[in-house]
DNA sequence: CGTTTTAAATTGATATATCAAATTTCAGAT
DNA sequence: ATCTGAAATTTGATATATCAATTTAAAACG
């Protein structure tokens, strides 16, 4: 037991870095609970498993650990540091961002953004009868991203993104709630409304309490899982 | 044993490793814009001037490109990549997450919170009649820090401590200035009140305002300079 | 000349080797 | 049996070597 079977070796062919491969295979053993908060991260170990040299495992390793997901010692060794309360504060922290970035787009947006929005309720809308869910998931992206592209904040986005620990089918299962479907698509238009009137503290106040709302559905979903 | 405390810890400078030690290094040369953005860093040759080789410095770069401040093209190149917009960015940043973490201690604090927050205010109007600019400074970091405990969220305050690109010089600089020190006292007051009150709404308004506030004034005199 | 091809040099990506701190093991003393 | 401390082992930190993609320079061709 332990990281023996954790994670599987690393298929040596079209990858893009290994680095950002390693990374990515690391980082959803973390988040999905494979490897567990507390667990020791053997570098040779680790590196040997995935079937690649400890040069890329250790750059993956560092920016785990900018993230916080990891804790490193000093010439001790490495610790996996993720669990029920660092979750949490990821969603608080995506929900301080992501409002700061609803808040700067309705001070930014343009006339051609908010008519996208609102294209995208109006779809939303319509696949809350087909019942689409997978369609849903992607118009709900496509919604945030239209915010973000208005807000022309870069750099928030990119912070906001290393925020997200849901899962393909974390999102489908919370959509899978017809309630739930419902609640997104109002709280959505009302985001959208908010902006359209270049009202910052409103749509910062909306987004914000959107995002806890769903976070905190996520949460129990994952928690149960 | 009485030989428990009879010695003093390791001071963390030495214990810290190269790796972290670089990575100050080059993040200071950023910050301070003597790599300015858009410049390439050439690895080889920057270990060579550190007097290091290239292991710990590609860790460095990592958690760099990790918080945003370098950007690497796969089998390209590593260029620098901050400006004046992100620094504004980093500022809007810590206002949405210390403004997050306000909102949290204002549903977590308890009494002896409260009265050390009390207390550090008392110290600050007592330190705005003495000018002691260094002491202001360390005060304003206490009160923050009180709140941070306060809150509980560890996370949130590591990725907030992660925004902040003003050095010792430009705090000096600002707090010189009699109104602004007289500004920060008032809005300090103002928050311990709000968390004192429970009152997680306005906490998070008033710690918002603060440092969005207080932070445009620093962009400006660091811009000047 | 200008354009395309091709060869050389550069350099990030990866692998391997070495060093030294930290932990573990275990014999010897009390 | 328990504690001590030295030796062996483990392992993160660092250094060096190799590989391969990109860029640059040069050569070939029109």
């Amino acid at each position: 037991m332990g990281i023996d079977n954790a994670l599987l070796p690393v298929a040596p062919v079209f990858l893009k870095s290994l680095r950002d491969h390693v990374y990515g295979l690391v980082r959803d053993a973390i988040l999905s609970g494979r490897l567990k908060s507390g667990e020791k991260l053997n570098e040779r170990h680790l590196a040997g498993q995935l079937g690649i040299s400890t040069t890329p495992l250790k750059e993956a390793l560092r920016v785990l650990e900018a993230e916080g997901l990891v804790r490193s010692e000093p010439r001790r060794g490495i610790y996996v540091t993720f669990n029920a309360g660092q979750a949490e504060e990821m969603m608080l922290a995506r929900a301080a961002l992501e409002s700061m970035i609803s808040r700067q787009a309705a001070k930014r947006v343009k006339d051609e953004d908010v008519a996208l929005m609102r294209e995208l309720i109006v779809e939303m809308r319509a696949g809350l009868q087909t019942v689409d869910v997978l369609q849903l998931i992607a118009l709900n992206e496509r919604f945030h991203n239209v915010i973000h592209e208005a807000s022309g904040c870069g750099y928030l986005r990119r912070l906001q993104g290393g925020q997200s620990i849901y899962t393909h089918t974390a999102r489908l299962s919370v959509l899978s709630e017809e309630r739930e479907r419902f609640l997104a698509v109002e709280e959505h238009e009302a985001i959208a409304n908010a902006i359209a009137n270049r009202d910052p503290d409103l749509a910062e106040r909306l987004m914000r309490d959107h995002v806890l709302r769903s976070g905190e559905k996520h949460l129990i979903r994952v928690s149960q899982a």
